[in-house]
DNA sequence: CGGAGTGTTAGTCG
DNA sequence: CCGACTAACACTCC
């Protein structure tokens, strides 16, 4: 999906043109893709978008607003008239035209612009919820990993406990807020760590580079707009450079930035893993 | 054509 | 509790 970063700049393209409307038609053509009542929704004011971890809330009047989880291959597409506000994850289909076939569910608002939520392997949701859900879901996601609450003495203590690989902490995200693989990698290879290490193994120094590097990656997600694995800027012209400053993510046979060994690809938890073998200790 | 791989995360099982 | 594995699904790539 679009980790961290592609979900908090959804988040802000979404606040910028749904703040002040109101929902008045929902088409649901997969059912899977929505859960909840449809009823519940409309009419109400939109009153905030906010966003945790990877997922984003829609908060309406009268204590009622909409989940939205993108997972894998999720987008979120506004369009009223021609003018393509939001964008998400990469394909070519919904430049051209909306609904694709991919797309799962329309939201329609007063102002007669529509959200198309499209989603290829149909793993994300979107889910019409009493606000109670919104507040529970804060209480149980870990703080993200930018979040101030995230600590240094945390993140440590965590990885004193487990002798798992590095990465898989590093991805958990009933840990950790917001690093899904492409971050993990290009962290990892930022502090110079190599992903196979078991967190326990690693020193005081490294836990802070990594703790840093994390941070860094994510914040650089958001500033370039996100990015995706695919050719997402080519055709959208939304923004979302990340992707051409991957640091180890998909660089497999290409030199290291750093010293020029060739990136090596291997498997942990049965996810992509990109390395140096050199200068990822 | 078959099989592996894909940005996630719940859930199950030992 | 922890860790390993799988399923949810549809498509692309080799």
């Amino acid at each position: 999906m679009p980790e961290l970063p592609e979900v908090e700049i959804i988040a802000i393209g979404l606040r910028r043109v749904l703040l002040g409307r109101k929902f008045v038609d929902v088409e649901v053509l997969r059912g899977r893709s929505f859960q909840g009542s449809i009823e519940a929704i409309l009419g109400r004011n939109i009153d905030e978008v906010k966003r945790k971890g990877k997922v984003i809330w829609i908060g309406l009047s009268g204590n009622r607003g909409l989940l939205i989880h993108l997972k894998m291959t999720g987008q979120l597409v506004w369009r009223k008239k021609k003018a393509t506000v939001v964008g998400g994850h990469p394909t070519l289909d919904w430049i051209n035209q909306l609904p694709s076939k991919h797309t799962r569910v329309i939201l329609k608002t007063d102002d007669g612009a529509c959200l198309f939520f499209n989603d290829l392997r149909v793993f994300g949701w979107i889910k019409s919820v009493d606000e109670s859900e919104w507040v529970k879901l804060q209480k149980k996601l870990p703080p993200d990993v930018i979040d101030e609450d995230f600590s240094l003495g945390s993140f440590g203590s965590m990885a004193s406990k487990t002798k798992k690989a590095i990465k898989l902490l590093v991805m958990d995200s009933d840990k950790i807020g917001g690093v899904g693989n492409i971050y993990a990698n290009d962290a990892l290879w930022l502090a110079k760590i190599n992903p196979k290490r078991m967190a326990n193994t690693l020193s005081g120094q490294e836990l802070k580079r990594l703790y840093e590097s994390m941070k860094e990656v994510i914040e650089k997600g958001i500033s370039m707009g996100g990015a995706s694995a695919r050719n997402y800027v080519d055709t959208s012209g939304l923004g979302g450079s990340y992707q051409n400053h991957f640091l180890s993510y998909q660089q497999d046979g290409k030199p290291c930035g750093r010293c020029g060994t060739l990136i090596r690809k291997i498997k942990i938890g049965g996810r992509g893993t990109f390395w140096c073998e050199v200068c990822q200790k």
